[in-house]
DNA sequence: TCCCCGACCGCAATCGATTGCTAAAACTTT
DNA sequence: AAAGTTTTAGCAATCGATTGCGGTCGGGGA
């Protein structure tokens, strides 16, 4: 019988100590603590200790109308990616009193909708969104009054308060790394048409490959159908077939590198020595593939506490006024993948 | 003006069929709906369903004492092999309705400890452990009467249920390998000592050693401080240099392995030409190292979900008499990394 | 015809914490 | 000393769904 808790309750605490529950709420909650006589506040404190007091949250909820939840929305939490986000999430929700719900889309739009409902019909008080669709479809009205920022902002949804990384920078820091080794012949597997970074990714490659003074064509880009090693390799077939002198490919993810570099291995062609390979995000363990990827790093860890500290602000100024977007710098991290050309291609 | 929803409750569809909230309450709710007349039913599910009744849980919490989320306690969901787990856990709880609050220990007991608490504290109405300390060192206080099954049952803690895999299956199919491929000069790169699998494998290994016809040194086993990179590979240099000769090494699970991986690349020692290398898991990505690892592959998703399912089942069967334990099995993934060692050892 | 039973539905209490309002006491201010 | 504040604490309603306890009505059995 070490197990005497039969859910203790503010009554209870109040009765030992010969108050009304009121005070001993007052008491115990640092924002109205003040409205109790302090000699009362420690004495309510201390008996609320010594029974084992725990306020019970659902009860707080009901009366707030606060469920100190929010949901967070992923494509799939098996991707290395969102574990590292989410994490970052978590650690700076509970920091707060928050808890998260976390829900998985598999890239399926209904799905996110049915989830998003879901969350709702659960009284989350805020949505974290790292879902990427370019045509949100609607999901403005899903959301309704429901706080939420977006992670890896949609063009058409920058009415959401948003972290992203500069994806410019990050597709500029990958071609003119190319370039600089030597590189004039460089393509680009580029993410869904249906992503927001994806495009991004494809039109800052455009540019920056024009600012490198290559000639730009349109067959140096392949788009992948997701965001995954299958659909890498696949686009990576299409391209290496249409353009096969290529000395260089940026991977829009680090997923779609793995892709390639299957199709490579296939094809016996060694990377880096044939072609070089970029990917983008520097996902865990890519540092110790064959060969060790050369890569965008973004912070990942960062992304997902920064969201977080954003839908935590728009909890207590309720004043969705001002509109965030806060923007994190992705780093090159070069590794074997990239080396100078072969042969360099001729101008 | 598209959102006029002013959260809908009961009394508001009630108000619309001009019936009570009690029958509202029991025509919706599929275990009560035999008290109501069935064409009230009806008449009630499609009022709700215009004014898009979403009955509030937290109240429903209040009242039934029952949260209906579960807590999922586990080292570190940017683990590999843990983000697995967890989706096998979601995906079942959220078929059955439930939700669950996955919170990350990393490895210290005392944040385990806070953590299962402040998971009571938010009512959860059970717990998954997938954090398998040898000494549970009083955890089994903390946990009181919550409901609770562990992955990875850990020895002193056989009166919990679990879901486990069967390490013993699993450490003889990675000893008989290297063994039916050559090795003789077989050596251990065990888990923690404070781990029960860590443990389990150990043991193993010395009986599978044994089981083969090798005689057993203890020096042929080194355990790892963590379940981690960095930990296999400071035993792993230790092992080294304590048994030279060694062609083969069982690390006890993959992140042990690649840290493995990375002493041996230092020391410009080839693996599997060599050294053999077996790791434990198959987390992602292992099959794209170089070299490619094999391993002891374990149902990571069934193991999540199997845990769920007996979390549920224990929930509704209050009958905690019947304790039950389920035990998968593990299957061997043959990989680069292991190979006849060059020169056989003598005997 | 009378009684009993089942089907159907409403009343009101309940879960536990929060909070607007009120009130008594304590302390200031003229 | 009277009036005005400030401090401190209690009362009771409230959040929204659930449920034990009846109550009404219609029908079946005696």
């Amino acid at each position: 019988m070490t197990n005497e808790e039969k859910s203790v309750t503010l009554k209870d605490v109040a009765k030992l100590v010969g108050m009304h529950q009121t005070t001993v709420s007052r008491a115990l909650n640092p924002q109205t603590a003040h409205l109790v006589n302090e000699a009362t506040v420690k004495l309510i404190r201390d008996a609320a200790k010594s029974l084992n007091f725990e306020p019970n949250p659902i009860a707080s909820s009901l009366r707030t109308k606060k469920s100190m939840n929010i949901g967070v929305v992923i494509p799939d939490l098996r991707n290395p990616l969102f574990t590292e986000i989410v994490r970052g999430v978590q650690d700076t929700l509970d920091a707060a009193g928050y808890s998260c719900f976390i829900v998985n889309t598999d890239g399926d739009l209904n799905k996110e909708v049915k989830l998003i409902n879901s969350l709702k019909a659960r009284r989350v008080d805020g949505l974290i969104l790292a879902t990427a669709r370019q045509q949100s479809h609607g999901l403005d009205q899903v959301l309704g009054e429901l706080p939420a920022v977006s992670i890896n902002r949609t063009s058409t949804n920058t009415h959401l308060p948003s972290v992203t990384t500069d994806e410019d920078h990050g597709t500029k820091l990958a071609v003119t790394h190319l370039y600089s080794i030597g590189h004039k012949e460089i393509a680009h597997l580029a993410g869904p048409t249906w992503s927001s970074t994806g495009l991004e990714r494809a039109s800052a490659f455009q540019r920056e490959i024009k600012a490198v003074g290559i000639e730009f064509e349109e067959s140096s880009i392949e788009y992948c159908e997701t965001w995954t090693i299958e659909a890498g390799k696949k686009a990576a077939k299409i391209l290496l077939d249409r353009s096969p002198n290529v000395t260089a490919i940026f991977a829009a993810n680090d997923l779609i590198a793995l892709g390639l570099y299957d199709e490579l291995s296939e094809r016996k062609i060694k990377c880096p020595r044939d072609i070089s390979v970029v990917g983008y995000n520097d996902i865990p363990f890519v540092d110790r593939m064959d060969p060790a990827l050369t890569t965008i790093r973004i912070p990942k860890y960062e992304i997902g506490s920064e969201a977080s500290r954003l839908i935590l602000s728009m909890l207590v100024e309720k004043s969705n006024s001002f509109m965030r977007h806060i923007r994190l710098t992705p780093e090159l991290k070069i590794r074997q993948s990239t080396s100078a050309p072969r042969k360099l291609a001729h101008v």
